[in-house]
DNA sequence: CTCATGTGTATGCATTTGCATTTATATACA
DNA sequence: TGTATATAAATGCAAATGCATACACATGAG
């Protein structure tokens, strides 16, 4: 067949993925919105940037490890400093490039949201799969993405 | 505990899952594009409605099948309705409500974007795992979203 | 060294999304 | 029946996203 045509077990994994992740999320961001909180994003970033701390991270490679498109990271960079959270600065190693660290109210944001961002995946996530289930679903996704 | 603490299985199955998704949605989105298609969206909608045909289906079910935001279907609709895909009609139980369905025009659209979906979903998913992964992962997702 | 090409990041503009609210009809119940 | 509440759908406005491009610096070839 020309088109590599994809079995139907293929397309119902695809179809429950965009499905299951549509769900998943709108749970989790509207808790976090009813908590006053800022966007799933922003924690994604903080966290990131807290474990690369303290050399921070280049932008290219927070883009990288979040599999965020180059200008939504640009600009979601551009809220978290403008909101204290991030610190830009110019790399030294590279004209081109900047070094982000998270400052201190980055940090405590981050756990203020953890607790509403946990109960919000226990719900989304948690309470609809085995311990089990949910080693052998992470695995399984985690195959969609790698590099190799 | 009280905010129910999710185990780290379960956190990281969230982890990939919100991975997992962007990845295989740029490419499946990218492809599209690059043919000149319009996105997923517009196939999801057309094939709901080619399946619900001829009674034709209510927004607020196509939007239920969807997971869609209301507004967000609100709006799809409005496009795929410009573009000649859909019909809105009145409908005649419900005073409040339309009836879509597609039109000749949605069809032939929908027909000419599977084989670019479709290879666009081998790339994405099918390349990466067993037929027998593939059953395992729509199976572990499907509960992700289950109604009962 | 110089030029062609590649990489890191930002940005103007159009489209889409999210939020809150509105409008209209339906339904339940006092 | 009349009124409160619930449901279907649209919409104005703000924010985020996508796209194409721009700009600055890096790197490699000759």
């Amino acid at each position: 067949m020309h088109p590599p045509a994809p079995s139907d077990a293929i397309v119902r994994a695809w179809v429950r993925l965009e499905r299951a992740h549509r769900a998943a999320q709108s749970t989790v961001e509207m808790r976090l919105k009813q908590a006053n909180l800022p966007p799933l994003a922003w924690y994604d970033a903080l966290l990131e940037l807290e474990r690369a701390d303290p050399a921070g991270l280049r932008p290219f490679e927070l883009q990288k490890e979040m599999l965020f498109a180059q200008y939504n990271l640009s600009r979601l960079v551009d809220r978290l400093e403008a909101a204290g959270h991030v610190l830009r600065s110019a790399s030294e190693e590279d004209g081109r490039g900047q070094v982000l660290t998270i400052t201190r109210s980055g940090r405590a944001l981050r756990q203020r949201m953890w607790p509403v961002y946990a109960a919000a995946i226990e719900a989304a996530v948690g309470s609809h799969l085995s311990e089990t289930d949910a080693l052998t679903l992470g695995e399984l996704l985690g195959r969609l993405y790698a590099k190799p």
